[in-house]
DNA sequence: TTGATTTTACTTATTAGTAAGTATATTTGT
DNA sequence: ACAAATATACTTACTAATAAGTAAAATCAA
């Protein structure tokens, strides 16, 4: 694979993730990288092109990342606290995520994008729902509401969470944070 | 008030709230409303007095409703509910909130704009903060972390549960709505 | 030399924004 | 009461900048 390839790809998930979607243009990434405008469309023809790539990329990075950590044997609860992990890094980076960034943005984008994005959060639920599933009935976990319905709650705080920080103080997803992760921990105390 | 001023605030509240604040222009208002893009510049000379007036009226709709409430002697149970609602309201129209729709863009808003922003998002979290703890002392509410933490946690949930909703599917609203509900609601079972 | 990569030099469309003009009310001075 | 002045609510007709996108020529690397 192309390196320019590679750092265009790069460059443009950063500016989805800080100015938006709508936010940015070919300009802003030739610009960074010192080279013309077309050249981006040479490795990107379309906009749509390049955010769809984007969006496959990520599948694909979730979905190694989730082989690797059932390779490595994590059980549920180190494999849940290493996907929280990923939006810890985003706070720290200013960064906020695909879903919060393209969800907004979704009216917006052409069909094939809007389904890339659906098949993106689709394999994140599923795989929440199913490892919090897990988790619980190993007793790794407590909660009340359907496996299903806890994911999405987590996913929630997670996604508007960076972007509440981002908006309020950086400081304050860690108490976001903290607090999903308290929810679904038994604790001695929790059941008092 | 002119009729027309609030016709374009209304509109582009909707737009922003449905395309992003950046997938909008001054034509898809004059459009719309049968004018002239010249016209709405008439009543708010530049996108960012537009997008800072839009926060203005929410600010005070948020405060009239807040006293409203007050005036009804709601207690926090149904003024928190009542806020909730509005959040349902949203998911039904296939609205996302203007925390999160303005919360993707912040980076590309102006100074102004980005502090009207803060100022509603720090009011509905200090308003919602002591309702919590209010609540809690009166055994309305159950939770365990700072009302704080609890307020951001839930004001979390209900902004990305919208934009999750729009990318998966509308009616998974409902559930984190109420994961939201019995998280905080003292039930019998829940102490067990 | 051949193919991959990149620039030059565009086009077309859209953006926010403005300057100047117009019709219709509304106010003001006499 | 009546005309002159002024304010309101726009339209017409632009600009300057930027957007995505393209065709063709030049460069580079094997």
């Amino acid at each position: 694979m192309s390196v320019t390839r590679e750092k265009i790809l790069e460059l443009a998930e950063e500016l989805i993730l800080t100015k938006g979607y709508n936010g940015f243009s070919y300009q802003d990434i030739s610009t960074v990288m010192g080279i013309k405008n077309a050249a981006v469309h040479y490795y990107f023809p379309s906009k749509e092109n390049l955010g769809t790539s984007i969006l496959k990329t990520n599948i694909q990075r979730f979905e190694e990342m989730v082989e690797n950590m059932q390779n490595r044997n994590f059980d549920e609860h180190q494999q849940v606290e290493s996907f929280m992990k990923i939006y810890l890094k985003s706070n720290r980076e200013n960064k906020i995520c695909l879903i919060g960034s393209l969800g907004t943005d979704i009216n917006t984008l052409s069909e094939p994008m809007r389904a890339e994005l659906q098949k993106m959060v689709g394999r994140i639920v599923n795989w929440l729902e199913a490892a919090l599933e897990a988790g619980r009935s190993k007793g790794l976990f407590s909660f009340q509401p359907s496996a299903r319905d806890q994911a999405l709650h987590i996913l929630s705080a997670l996604v508007a969470g960076l972007q509440l920080a981002r908006i309020l103080n950086k400081s304050d997803f860690k108490n976001i944070h903290q607090a999903i992760w308290e929810e679904i921990t038994p604790h001695a105390n929790k059941q008092l």
